[in-house]
DNA sequence: GTCATTGCAAAGGATTTGCAGTTCC
DNA sequence: GGAACTGCAAATCCTTTGCAATGAC
């Protein structure tokens, strides 16, 4: 979530970036762009529906794939499972619970500056860089460790 | 890849897993060690087929399932296309090209020392991090500067 | 008026599941 | 001997493609 984005903002947005601004898509930019779940094309889709019975979820994918070609959204992916959004424009990282698989966004400016990493190619541009911190949210914290918690403090050698 | 692995000594780490030692596996797993390339399920497959034509794709799928589980590969996801994989287990980040998608191990250790990250819930709990540096490799830079190089020097609003 | 966008249906592709036969321990 | 592993086939799930109708500019 970068603001809050009134409809008229959402249309001159399309309308710099040479979009049209149809209903549709208005409502499943506005639906990420309000969001920071993250949520998959089919979030959206659940989401948009109720105002727009008709929409279907292929017009949810086309557009994301318009936003995310013009920069408007960023796909980020964590597992290869499915595709989530971020219309999150600004620099910034992640946090993934491995049990819920929550997406956090991280501002942290500090993570931006990495330097470039020592022993890649010398001929390799950087463009840009993200950090992906993993672990558990506080809720999926609590239910783990009253579940795992063994006498021998030993985690089983697999799963 | 983590180091040059025999046979004797994949079959010890399988033993050492509680994991049965099988020819299939014992190929599949020997493949990946001595990749850097992070391969895909089906390129694990064609590179192991030759040598076991009865091998099929599902068992190279399920073996590396059982090699993750166990701890001794990793799944790098970059894109949410296919998965690709790494036996490289000490901590290291990566550099991908978006041009040819290739996959660089990058093992400078001061990014394994980053700080945990501001403005998280105090109770989420990193357990680890890494970080994807995404660019252009020198052959793909080259072929796209032939290619892209407009009088403006403007790239094209989309896409 | 033209071309992008939409919706529906079908296809595509990666991965998983079911199951019988086999192999490892 | 028993459980894990393998191979084949079919199923599943996410996403893309084809195409005719609609709508934005």
């Amino acid at each position: 979530m970068t603001m809050n984005l009134s409809l008229t903002d959402i249309q001159q947005t399309f309308r710099d970036c040479g979009l049209k601004s149809t209903p549709q898509r208005t409502a499943i930019y506005q639906a990420l762009v309000h969001s920071t779940a993250h949520p998959t094309a089919e979030n959206l889709f659940t989401q948009v529906s109720p105002a727009y019975p008709m929409l279907s979820l292929n017009t949810v994918y086309y557009t994301l794939g318009v936003l995310r070609k013009a920069g408007l959204v960023q796909e980020v992916n964590v597992g290869h499972d499915r595709a989530r959004f971020d219309a999150n424009l600004s620099p910034h990282h992640h946090v993934i619970c491995l049990g819920c698989h929550a997406i956090l966004d991280v501002m942290d400016p500090r993570l931006n500056r990495l330097s470039s990493p020592l022993g890649i190619p010398k001929d390799f541009e950087i463009t840009s860089h993200q950090v992906a911190f993993r672990g558990y949210c506080g809720t999926c914290r609590r239910s783990r460790s009253s579940m795992t918690t063994s006498p021998s403090g030993k985690r089983p050698a697999i799963q």
